[in-house]
DNA sequence: TATTTAATGTTATATTATTACATAGTGTTA
DNA sequence: TAACACTATGTAATAATATAACATTAAATA
């Protein structure tokens, strides 16, 4: 059995929730609503998010030090990610353009530095708070 | 006089102090390292970080929590960022690549948001850590 | 079975960042 | 100059985010 295939208990708990409530959510905001499923302790918490972000199930939006499900299928591996995020509603979107991750993925660096990994994040209005 | 030229005397002192020591440097080491220099308050470190970000002679490294100084004169308002990160001796580089920023600047995301910032972070081993 | 590896539980604490409120300087304009 | 707005400052307290350290249990593997 493949350890990315099986979930622990505090695991699945924690990737339930983020999964529920489909939007970017903090640590902290994931162990107040969980406490009643026996998760006591922030690092309960932050154990199980590491090990989540690590198999590609959610990903870190590191501007907002929050988390989300992993919509895309195109990166298991947690390995290659963008956003998009309004600055009014910090609403985020994942983004998952073919185009963008293969140009990415094959940036060289001029150090000659080799990538393993990306994450982006766009900042900007959304539809809807453009027109407010 | 625009306000992007006149620094005030905490924005110089910090200021100074990040271009000092040339890699990303956390705010609580910069306020441990200006203290001799009447700075005695997070606040006093947060909010001229703040303004130095905005303005773009800082950049926050976000998947470290810490700030570098700008070396590059096409993202003087910090709009396009892009960094190289070496996870084994964690040594940061700002990215400046025009076919980049480019790329990025002119990215049309599938939900017809419109962009005003991007911050890229590209994740790797460097030149000596790949050696060893 | 013995051993290793991954996960858990718990307490305490470290690190990062902001709120709230009072004060001072600087430029504008009436 | 007086009144005003705006930016910056100083200070204390506290909120929010994250990890260290240590003991224990469960699962996987040799």
């Amino acid at each position: 059995m493949l350890k990315q295939e099986t979930l622990s208990k505090n695991q699945k708990i924690i990737l339930d929730y983020i999964e529920k409530v489909n939007e970017p959510t903090k640590a902290y905001s994931i162990l107040h609503n969980v406490q009643k499923k026996g998760i006591k302790a922030p690092l309960q918490v932050y154990r199980a998010l590491d090990r989540l972000v690590e198999i590609g199930k959610i990903h870190k939006i590191e501007s907002r030090n929050a988390f989300v499900a992993c919509k895309n299928s195109s990166c298991q591996l947690s390995k290659a990610t963008a956003f998009s995020i309004c600055e009014s509603c910090e609403e985020v979107s994942e983004i998952s353009d073919n185009k963008l991750s293969k140009y990415l993925k094959s940036f060289q660096d001029k150090a000659g530095m080799k990538f393993k990994k990306y994450n982006l994040e766009f900042f900007g209005l959304c539809k809807k708070c453009s027109i407010k």
